[in-house]
DNA sequence: ACCGATCGACTACATCTGTAGACGGAAAAG
DNA sequence: CTTTTCCGTCTACAGATGTAGTCGATCGGT
């Protein structure tokens, strides 16, 4: 059993997103990557760093007097549990939809497109004999 | 924004998948088939299965003095929006691999590994040009 | 008609999550 | 060197979640 206590909560997933987007940065840039979505203060989104770092999905670089955080490995295999744990929440014969629907709202470029179609096609050909 | 008041949580997730399996189901039968998974009193599941009526994923009928309970569409649009929040999640660049990851881990049979292919050649299609 | 086995309703409560104010120290500005 | 401005830390607290006990109603058996 892959252990949860590190899994982020739904606002700190967007934190965490925030920064791995912005790849190194300090918290007001993470308030401001994120405010035009959220409406938080600026307390808030320390908070959800500082918890973040706690679960060790951030890492800190001290510069001066501030921080500046960057995303752990850790943080990436917190997603692919989290994609786990969502394919576990689906009921028997509803996985191959959820996977469609997924496809399908998202917008890969065609270089992932076809990644993932020969990843199919590799599975299609193991099951299939 | 879609409305997330009625997201189920984790726990709720278990129970919520008990029931789509099984069906139409009592109280006592979900807590069977969890029982291999979890170590939940009666008195857990019972609350969780409130819960999740309450949040109108699933549907009671009166059989006796029990109930028998009953998954609703609902419950399958919750969980594409799941999904669809794990997507807001994934930084730039991540999702790809993240939906690759997804489709090995779950073991899809072939019509659903086809149904998928197929989507993803249409996907390449459309960007294609 | 009575008794035990069940069942759902109500209640409980520790912990986690969302959200943020207050404060003291350090950096930057003057 | 002083004042202003940022920054991280600490504290707070309402609401959500995980987990379960108790209790009165009801069903099934005798």
């Amino acid at each position: 059993m892959t252990d949860d206590s590190q899994q982020p909560t739904p606002s700190e997933w967007k934190v965490l997103r925030a920064v791995s987007d912005l790849g190194s940065c300090s918290a007001s840039e993470v308030l401001e990557q994120l405010g035009a979505t959220e409406d938080w203060s600026m307390s808030t989104v320390k908070t959800l760093l500082r918890r973040l770092t706690d679960k060790g999905l951030l890492r800190t670089r001290r510069v001066g007097n501030a921080f500046l955080y960057t995303s752990t490995p850790t943080a990436g295999r917190a997603l692919k549990r989290a994609g786990e744990r969502l394919l576990g929440w689906a009921s028997a014969g509803t996985v191959g939809p959820l996977l469609q629907h997924l496809v399908r709202k998202s917008d890969l470029d065609p270089a992932e497109l076809d990644a993932l179609r020969e990843l199919i096609e590799r599975k299609s050909q193991e099951s299939g004999q």
